[in-house]
DNA sequence: AAAAAGACTACTAAATCTATATACTTTATA
DNA sequence: TATAAAGTATATAGATTTAGTAGTCTTTTT
């Protein structure tokens, strides 16, 4: 399971994109329009925009704004940043690796085998699809939705 | 990330799938093996014993044995079963469905769309793989290891 | 100077996970 | 039939992580 934290840098980031281009977008309203509480909404924007996602402006008419082109920010970047690992266990991390204590050897491990195909088969998703993606996804939605 | 409790269910139901047909297997003998808690062991066997999976003898001579036979058992089951949601979103879980509360509309949120998508994935890959597939898989890596 | 807005650090509360402890029941067998 | 082997069941402790809050500082605009 994600994190708060991940789910909510991501919606973040989705309302950032619908932005991209205009003036800087204040915390609060981000946090209010996304029912995200402001104060560890601030947190998330800071370890993204020291991680160079977002870049921000302090003062009046200040807030957040992305660095790059939504179509250029991935999913799997942002998992990865805001500490959620991909994989199911961390001796199949490629990120997060760790070490399973309890396991004799990893290259013959038969569960490890088959997790790897499985962080493949979700890293292939999170690695191909971008903010701008999942903006795109969210007006066909809105589209079918309304009909 | 699956638990431990999770994992060290996967590693027991191989090892009773190597030794299924056979004399009933016991905690001691499994926990040591793959070293895992035995204590923890005996409550996950247990839990496994009361979903059916498995059956269980007293006594001397007693033990664990799977009660279908290992071809017949699939990962999705062992990780439900202990508690492991496939999903990594709760409003995209088919079994432990939960509404996000940050989410004003699920049914057009972008980001949910892209979980649906990694479940599906993931789901495919491990409701199609049985215990019996894992044991094939671990000696075909022992083949290659070896050599 | 004052207000707006982000930056940074520390802390706390709650939840969950992992593991252990203890006492009980059933079964085989000497 | 007593004893040991083995599973059953419940409770609880400790550790870790997660989520969220509080407070103070800095920068920028007006």
């Amino acid at each position: 399971m994600l994190s708060k934290k991940t789910r909510y840098a991501l919606k973040a980031l989705v309302v950032l994109g619908k932005n991209f281009g205009g003036v800087p977008m204040q915390i609060s309203k981000i946090a209010s329009e996304e029912h995200i509480p402001k104060k560890f909404l601030e947190q998330i924007l800071l370890d993204m925009r020291n991680a160079g996602l977002l870049y921000s402006k302090k003062g009046s008419g200040g807030g957040y704004g992305l660095v790059k082109d939504p179509a250029e920010i991935f999913m799997v970047q942002v998992l990865r940043l805001t500490g959620g690992p991909v994989a199911l266990l961390p001796c199949v991390s490629l990120n997060f690796y760790q070490k399973c204590d309890e396991c004799a050897n990893e290259a013959t491990c038969g569960v490890r085998d088959v997790f790897v195909e499985v962080r493949n088969a979700t890293l292939k998703i999170l690695s191909e699809t971008s903010i701008a993606d999942v903006i795109n996804r969210e007006e066909i939605l809105i589209k079918n939705f309304e009909e």
